[in-house]
DNA sequence: CTGAACCATTACAATTTTGTAATGACCCCG
DNA sequence: CGGGGTCATTACAAAATTGTAATGGTTCAG
């Protein structure tokens, strides 16, 4: 088990390298940002230790990066307290967790141990993706272009159908069976509103459109035809 | 591809098997309740079609004992319009997917088939279980003694955490770390009612009782102690 | 025993999610 | 072009989830 701490205070990095490598793990210390990112790219870790704070870049301009190169290492964020806004950064780019500073080192290890438990699951049939759009089926969670959606239930429950289903087009009357607890009796527009929604947070801000209407047919998620 | 239909109606009856014999299944048909039982009891189906109306045994009641004998063959469920109520036990016994009749043969196809995909992805590192307790990562579904337990997000990521740590205790600082976006600065119980509401769908009606609250240290998951 | 800490339980309030309905845009056929 | 059908969009209402706070019960140390 490899780790990568990015720390630039020199006490809190030494003490952390220290302590984990006591508890059996290998350890590199990058104590600058480019370091630390340079690093991250080009060695194979399994978990990433990340101070947002850092003089040249912070945390989540690392993490950003990484998340664009497809470098799906876990990663838990240091971050100092009520430093809300690169908590929120931090999650929405895809870190796994993280750890207000100061915090003891017992719970450190909890969390790390934690990551490496749920990283090492070699993800099976628990990930669906479309262009740059992808789903984390045992997370509940979905990015695109690296960056972190946040679906409630419903939607996800029908992005989940739609990508299970990719490139067919789905019936209304399929879409309310399957995402809704209704045989299609009704006259209700929940199924176009749903969409709606889905494609605010989906489609909005993303090139390219993966929904599709076809009309007087239903809704497909693909990519779009060529030329 | 073997399914077994369960229709005491003649005519339906053959119209199903026919239907799906052209379509390439192995069909069993069992015009009794009982009979249907004994079969799905005994034989190796990959999707059983199951009218809910029956002189014999309703199919619910099939359903249930399935489940409880550890069966976890995919269920169609075929009942009568408007009879909500069988819809609603049946979805909670576990079925997985159900139809109106009277409906269109295509329509029918489009369930069996997805059943079968679905069903066909060996369960991999989805499902976590303790005494009869089941949770279903992937299709974020619990049950236990075999009935359905419906849980809100927050529910479920409670009890996820707690059955990736059976038997370990769960400090409250380190639930409210992994379940909700705090690192317990703050002087709140949500925790404490997020368990009782817990405890109330999952433990209230159910022996042995799983959760256990350890004065001082925090909640665990676990069987009861012997003697 | 008694009080303090800890936990359970409940009611209620805030928030979020979900569904409904109304309106306007667009497409396509005549 | 004009009108019917289909979909998009928005505002609003209903329902469900989640968090807060107050109260009462238990346990345990002194």
């Amino acid at each position: 088990m490899k780790l990568l701490i990015v720390e630039d205070e020199s006490k809190i990095g030494d003490y952390l390298r220290q302590g984990l490598a006591e508890a059996g793990f290998v350890v590199d210390l990058a104590r600058k940002g480019l370091d630390g990112h340079h690093l991250a790219m080009t060695e194979d870790y399994n978990l990433l230790i990340l101070d947002v704070m850092l003089p040249d870049i912070d945390g989540w301009e690392i993490l950003k990066s990484l998340r664009e190169a497809d470098r799906n290492v876990p990663v838990l964020f240091l971050t100092a307290r009520d430093n809300i806004d690169d908590r929120v950064k931090g999650l929405e780019l895809g870190a796994d967790d993280y750890l207000v500073k100061p915090f003891a080192f017992a719970e450190l290890l909890a969390r790390v141990r934690t990551l490496l438990r749920r990283g090492a699951a070699p993800a099976g049939e628990t990930t669906l993706a479309i262009a740059d759009l992808e789903l984390d089926l045992m997370r509940r969670r979905v990015t695109r272009a690296g960056q972190r959606i946040q679906l409630t239930a419903k939607e996800f429950a029908l992005l989940e159908l739609m990508m299970r289903h990719k490139g067919e087009v789905l019936p209304r009357s399929l879409i309310a069976s399957q995402v809704w607890d209704m045989n299609f009796d009704s006259d209700t527009n929940v199924i176009d509103v749903a969409i709606r929604r889905l494609r605010a947070k989906v489609d909005e801000n993303f090139q390219p459109k993966l929904i599709h209407t076809l009309r007087g047919m239903g809704y497909m998620l693909d990519l779009p035809e060529e030329g």
